[in-house]
DNA sequence: GTACCGATGTTCT
DNA sequence: GAACATCGGTACC
């Protein structure tokens, strides 16, 4: 069943939780694929010192932030990479969820056209198991900024209840400059899954 | 398997 | 002009 607006009207470390094992719909070219989310990090502003919205801050791009839940914000970095964030809880809470990695599900060989992959034989898991990665797959780009995941038919999410796993969590992945927000154990992934991505882990968290 | 390194586009100073 | 919620390649074990 498509999930709707209450699904994503909650706290984002309730969101990044509960957004683990479902399913993302992406229509290209008339193509439908799917791809299971296994990896997220929750930002939490005004206060967290490795959001983007830290202390309230508002501009052009982090304006998104404030939306009512359920749409996307969508940022570059280090060049041609597209990240994909999914805004929580109410338009008044500048709380979004970073999706790290999805599990490709079907459709193999459109997704990896869609990569631009040159290779042909890379692997299935090496697909989505990072952030920019998982943007490249869904061709998310800046035009994505507001979109809509409970009104769009192009890209929507799904529940799947017959999928059982344990959640695991650690600090979030290059926030270094977050002070003492970097031990927060605010990033949450599928545990075994071999789609999760492989970043390293600079320190332990510490329980809040 | 790990380790470095350059490329890349946008944002903000 | 620097910083950045990264990636793919090459080099070495």
């Amino acid at each position: 069943m498509r999930l709707n607006r209450d699904f994503f009207s909650v706290d984002v470390l309730t969101l990044s939780k509960n957004l683990l094992g479902k399913i993302l719909v992406r229509k290209i070219n008339n193509k439908y694929f799917r791809a299971r989310i296994v990896e997220t990090e929750a930002y939490k502003g005004p206060y967290d010192k490795a959001a983007h919205c830290y202390n309230n801050k508002k501009t052009e791009r982090t304006k998104y932030f404030w939306q009512s839940p359920g749409k996307l914000y969508v940022y570059s970095i280090y060049g041609n990479n597209y990240l994909m964030n999914i805004s929580a809880k109410d338009e008044n809470s500048p709380e979004a969820v970073l999706i790290r990695a999805i599990e490709p599900l079907d459709n193999f060989e459109f997704i990896k056209e869609i990569r631009n992959v040159k290779e042909k034989k890379i692997k299935l898991t090496d697909l989505g198991n990072g952030p920019g990665k998982a943007g490249a797959c869904l061709q998310i780009n800046l035009s994505y900024n507001g979109f809509d995941l409970c009104n769009e038919k192009d890209l929507f999410l799904i529940d799947d209840d017959n999928y059982k796993f344990d959640i695991e969590r650690s600090v979030r992945i290059n926030i270094d400059y977050a002070e003492e927000y970097r031990f927060k154990p605010w990033r949450f992934f599928i545990k075994n899954n071999t789609n999760v991505s492989k970043a390293k882990i600079p320190y332990q968290f510490i329980d809040d």
